[in-house]
DNA sequence: CGGCACATTGACGTGCATCAAACCGTGTGG
DNA sequence: CCACACGGTTTGATGCACGTCAATGTGCCG
């Protein structure tokens, strides 16, 4: 059963070797730990801010994605997990935070327990380094991010997302012939760069207009991937993919 | 010898031990962690992107700051460190990145070899764990104020950091009858946020005309917490601080 | 067919950047 | 002691990149 989790257990764990050396024995206590698969709906909440978590969110079909938000109710999400990815693995060291994580997309979820994983880290420590080495990962993507929003237009800001979404979409095998699909519409790309979404949508079409991007429905190719990154200024290193990917 | 670095592993041990339970030997092994001490000159980097790092940076007096650049050279900063707080823990999982880290003022830092640390979290695992948790607290912080610029304008962002600051600088001992020494101009003031200098220039005045703060030279006096909270809508519960300063 | 979610387009207002000038405190050298 | 330069703050004028509001268009589904 649960093979779903399975799967994905095994893109996590190469996602940790590619950067962090474990031993024979430390990557079979990672594919060994007890999971327990879950089917949310698109929009459904994954955490609720305030709440104390009990186990780690691991992804394994589907788009999640972080988000904060303030008193008056706008949101910025910081985050997007894709399959293979955990959601919020920081969980572990902090079991309540003020974040919200929900389900962009219907997704397939695989939950592992906070104890199991402690357990694990107790007996192979430099899992533990690994999994931090992760989460420092995914942080570093959100303060490069916030540099991007803070300092550049939104032209370059959009540009700058979908180089992003773009690498790492490949590196997890969603793209072909530089074409994906992309599950997130004009209001939830604003929510991701802290812009309305009727300047989303012009910007978009100067994108097209500049023969950078094209989009046919929800699948979105990218025709000229220097483009799109001379505008974005992108500079792939802080994402840390496989060289193969860069 | 190397007293202020003592003095600050302390501090450090304190916030470590608020957070995640230590036992005794685990608290000797961070106190005995081998230091050296280092002044540097404000404005001095202390870390330049690209290099690879061989040692944790902990702040013993003055303030350090953590920033991205993007290609036309405009900065964010994206954390400050206080003293008794490491300035770049994840160095440890993440020896080279594409952030830079310049002191703020004349500092004195203390810094700690990797392989020390790594030795020690070897030998007491709950030790790594509460170094993770300690990295995902600075890292939260981040993500919080990414949060802010976003979605927030120019009086209630500024109003925001204010309130963040005075917090932090409450609970390292450093604000006296709700005074404080503000080692940040408004061009730095304008890189944490996001906007220019002239216009912190403005919005400060504007936190002066409605009896919020006061500013004598360098010192920030916090007249009304409760109107600089309001403007903020600053939520305090993302620094994790000890109820006591909450 | 109507209803709904989303995308597009236009008109309008404004929050902030930018440029420029004046001001202020501090240090430096004649 | 004054002259001057210099880093920082303040203030004003101007422009533009956005947000907001509103109308229309476009699938898609019941």
């Amino acid at each position: 059963m649960a093979s779903a989790c399975d799967e994905s257990l095994r893109l996590f764990l190469n996602r940790l070797r590619a950067h962090w050396d474990l031993s024979d024995a430390d990557c079979r206590a990672i594919l060994d730990l007890p999971t327990e698969q879950v089917f949310v709906r698109a929009r459904a909440e994954v955490v609720v801010p305030g709440t104390k978590l009990f186990h780690a969110v691991l992804v394994c079909e589907g788009l999640v994605g972080r988000y904060g938000q303030n008193p008056d109710g706008k949101r910025l999400f910081t985050s997007l997990y894709l399959p293979g990815e955990m959601a919020d693995l920081h969980s572990l060291v902090q079991p309540v935070g003020n974040w919200a994580i929900e389900a962009l997309t219907d997704s397939i979820l695989c939950q592992i327990p906070h104890t199991a994983m402690k357990r694990m880290i107790a007996h192979h420590p430099s899992v533990g380094m690994a999994l931090w080495q992760d989460d420092a990962n995914d942080w570093a993507t959100t303060a490069e991010r916030a540099g991007v929003l803070a300092t550049r237009g939104a032209l370059a800001r959009l540009a700058h997302l979908l180089c992003e979404l773009f690498a790492r979409f490949r590196a997890a095998g969603l793209v072909e012939d530089h074409r994906f699909e992309l599950p997130l519409n004009q209001s939830q790309l604003g929510e991701m760069l802290g812009m309305s979404s009727v300047h989303i949508s012009r910007m978009l079409s100067e994108l097209r207009r500049r023969n950078a991007v094209q989009m046919e429905g929800r699948t979105l190719t990218i025709i000229s991937s220097d483009t799109l990154g001379a505008l974005a200024g992108f500079e792939p290193s802080y994402l840390r993919l496989r060289p193969e990917y860069a």
